[in-house]
DNA sequence: TGAGGGCTCTGCAACGATGCAGACATAGTG
DNA sequence: CACTATGTCTGCATCGTTGCAGAGCCCTCA
């Protein structure tokens, strides 16, 4: 079952187990008929370093854990593979859990026995989990965390700026002459500090224009998936007056939201305008395609991953707040009309 | 930066190393006294066991590596968190990673300098490297193949029987009547068997009915995303008898081809019906909605990991081809009407 | 009373690799 | 020729943990 180790190889071509170790490192200078003789041995027994025993003796893994609530929700999926994309190039390798947001599965992360120590690093992206939690469990493995907004300034953080973010989609909807602006993905409570943030962009807009917020068309949801956005949407249209226009907090939600707008009858955006958030690339092909607001996704990954190199690497500099740029995409499902790119999107 | 090990414990606590092993594992017996003395010690010093150095002694790492070519496509998300969900049941955990497809990234995971070798375990959905290949690279990790049909029987391979759920497909459209039924997704070349499984099917499908195939309705791509699906069915239109219904060989193909479709002002499905493949939960919210072939992804899931276990646990009987389940899910993109679910689906 | 048997607890060796210091042979220098 | 410098190669210790064998100790029972 288990392969051949140094010792077999050294063994075969009669030389010691650290010139074997140095043949297959490229470390100290081997005479180049040793080498030869070596790598025979090496291929003959097709030899194959074992890396948890590199690791342990450099007290290095070379992995960093990504953490997700479901990995197939599309922003986390293409996250991921932005992740896993930068992490390559810095010779890392990327293990993926997810907690389906469920705040247990969050804290065994940080629990004793938690694979968290088998690696060099963790990227987080907590649902449940308040960053005074994060903090007192200690770990010792390095946390970037990325998204959910921590104003505590315990960890590092990476995240777009998500007051602005909103206030740029409800003033796009606002600018188009709609006057009753829904918003759907609010989370008045403790762990619902991004959706928060978004609700705060939305009334921001509305101030700006010197307009009042109808309180009824803040629709909270408990998750972000299109069912919950097919709910509020239905649940607005029930309204004695229904708005003309729906700021979605992700592009889930707006998706569901368009599918419930549809089965009612109603043209979008000649009836309702929608708007989302994320950019999933599902937005770009659905019918109509999704106006929203696409943050950085590379961007994001990569300054994440850097940040945690850096602190891997024990550059002990406080823990920073990180803004990654974002920009809003106007597509159909404001304006009715596709932008002025090709037919069919990348 | 390093954590304390049992060594500092021990020293705290005043017993020996393997004593507060014990502890940390509830080997042997210990008595109460002690016990609650190095508790105390463990918890002062907020020790935690070093999994690298665990994984060493026992020559096992408790992680498996999930290799799919892209984790941004939705079926491959789903598939993995499945994969996820089953190896955590398990007691292990999963290392992602991603080849876009690109066949020198998934040699290099047979390579001699590998990460595969920290794993117990592989399982791989290749798109570029033949079976011959790998078992030529002989890694000495269990490997378990997903989806890709590989005929050599050199490995334990867990998929659906792609050419029965492609004829049930086709039957389908055939079905409703349709009789210039395409097809999007053939790859007539060394590493497309899978796609020339289900062209097979389609063949056979018309052949039940004692048609002919037009050879011009079958379409091939050279990958499975939304624009090769909606560049096929551009191509289809542009036909001088364009085909007034389409199987494709997945959904994002479909997608693609629909939203080409109503493009051109065509009407989904009175003039162009569609079925897709992988039943990934997108198609449940498009407008239309989409009929797909639904695999039993849970059960792929399992199924492979159990038999990945099987063979990490040294089981060593010979490869088997495993079937798993799949069923036609009818919806929009054919009937034009929803079933008899709700109208809000999960 | 003394052999035998549990119960606790300990120390050594080992997993497979690398860091380090030094051995040995050869070459270069005055 | 002696002595240092250089280039190769080796052995030992070590990373942090667990497997194994056994050391004490107390108790039991013939």
């Amino acid at each position: 079952m288990a392969g051949p180790t140094l010792r077999d190889v050294a063994k075969r071509a009669n030389v010691s187990i650290r010139t074997v170790s140095n043949v297959v490192n490229g470390y100290a200078p081997v005479s180049d008929e040793l080498r030869a003789r070596v790598q025979a041995a090496l291929d003959e027994l097709d030899y194959r370093p074992n890396l948890i025993a590199r690791n342990l003796k450099q007290g290095r893994s070379g992995m960093i854990a990504l953490v997700v609530p479901e990995l197939d929700v599309p922003y986390f999926a293409e996250l991921a593979r932005e992740v896993i994309t930068a992490a390559r190039a810095r010779g890392y390798v990327v293990m993926v859990d997810q907690t389906d947001g469920d705040g247990e599965r969050e804290r065994e992360l940080l629990g004793r026995d938690s694979r968290a120590t088998m690696f060099d690093g963790l990227l987080l992206s907590p649902l449940s989990v308040s960053a005074e939690e994060l903090r007192a469990r200690g770990n010792r493995v390095p946390i970037v965390l990325l998204g959910e907004h921590i104003f505590n300034g315990s960890f590092h953080h990476v995240a777009i700026d998500n007051v602005a973010a909103a206030r740029e989609a409800t003033a796009h909807l606002l600018s188009l002459g709609r006057r009753r602006v829904a918003a759907i993905g609010d989370q008045p409570y403790a762990t619902g500090e991004t959706a928060q943030l978004r609700t705060s962009g939305y009334r921001q807009a509305h101030a700006r224009e010197g307009l009042e917020v109808d309180e009824r068309l803040i629709v909270p949801t408990p998750r972000f998936h299109r069912r919950q956005g097919a709910a509020a949407m239905e649940q607005l249209l029930a309204l004695p007056e229904p708005p003309d226009a729906v700021f979605c907090y992700n592009d889930l939600l707006a998706l569901g939201a368009m599918r419930a707008l549809t089965r009612a009858g109603l043209r979008i955006p000649d009836d309702v305008a929608v708007v989302g958030m994320d950019d999933i690339e599902e937005g770009q092909y659905s019918t109509p395609s999704l106006t929203t607001i696409a943050p950085d996704k590379k961007e994001i990954a990569r300054t994440a991953v850097d940040v945690l190199m850096e602190s891997i690497g024990g550059a002990a500099r406080p823990p920073a707040e990180i803004m990654v740029p974002h920009r809003l995409i106007v597509r159909e499902s404001t304006t009715g009309q596709v932008p002025a790119s090709p037919a069919i999107p990348s």
